[in-house]
DNA sequence: CCTATCTCAGACAGACTGAAATAT
DNA sequence: CATATTTCAGTCTGTCTGAGATAG
């Protein structure tokens, strides 16, 4: 590999790692205020992750039994993050799935979406352009790894 | 605000926004086997944020007693993710601070530079040098910001 | 004596389980 | 009867506090 290019990937990830830490600065309060407990946000990933699921699949993504997890999604739906609907076809089961808080609250811990927006309109065009180069080449890297 | 430049705003949301999914689908995994607490994981991004710190200064951040501040980084501790050092100049003083393991879990739960860092190693050079100039582009904004 | 931290005892909340009850 | 979930009783672990002990 050149040296040309070994630099070039270290300042990328200088870069980034400098972003990230402004970024924190500012995602540091959110983990403060928030009272959620591990095992919940374990459930509130999930969900965000895998979108509205059954009892029992969460359960068993979680590694716990069926009564932990109906009761941690019991837990999330108390505090307004996740609601619960029928399963039409089978009534049996309950469906669980995050509400708009509990979304917002993934991407405020987690995700960083709306910081990121609020970034994108400042930048001018060419800087802008710049960036998107670079994010679809992530993800055609990301594409052909999966 | 031109249609083309709305456009160009919302691809690059789109982009960062799948990258993130995919991000996430790897880190879930470090959720899941984790079995550190919320106050802990507090604790953790305090040191990792704001460096060696002293107990009060970290119980003063997380907003409890003494007492429980100097509870929850022996946790750390006993974990193997803080460390405890002497702060010379006052040796009534403990500084903790991260260790490698801490660092690392950190890292991999909030920060994702090593998923990055492979990432970057696989773009070519045109794709890197415009992603270069994106991450540029943002830290400067966040630079204006502050 | 003052300050920073640790130790101790106890209150409390949430996670977790397995068994029994309920609903479809 | 089988399946999905909830309810119940009980245990365990971690957080948190305040009072007192210890070190500088």
């Amino acid at each position: 590999m050149s040296q040309e290019r070994e630099e070039l990937e270290c300042e990328v990830v200088a870069q980034y790692r400098a972003m990230m830490h402004r970024f924190k600065a500012t995602a540091i309060g959110g983990w403060m205020e928030t009272d959620i407990t591990l095992p919940q946000l374990r459930t509130l990933l999930i969900l965000a992750e895998e979108g509205p699921l059954v009892i029992g699949q969460i359960a068993q993504r979680l590694g716990v039994g069926l009564s932990t997890g109906g009761h941690l999604v019991d837990r999330l739906v108390q505090a307004g993050l996740a609601e619960r609907a029928e399963d039409t076809g089978d009534r049996r089961r309950t469906l669980a799935r995050l509400t708009p808080a509990g979304e917002e609250l993934h991407a405020r811990l987690l995700n960083r979406v709306q910081h990121m927006q609020i970034l994108i309109q400042k930048l001018d065009e060419d800087d802008l352009a710049a960036l998107l180069q670079g994010l679809r080449a992530m993800n055609r890297v990301l594409d052909e790894e999966s």
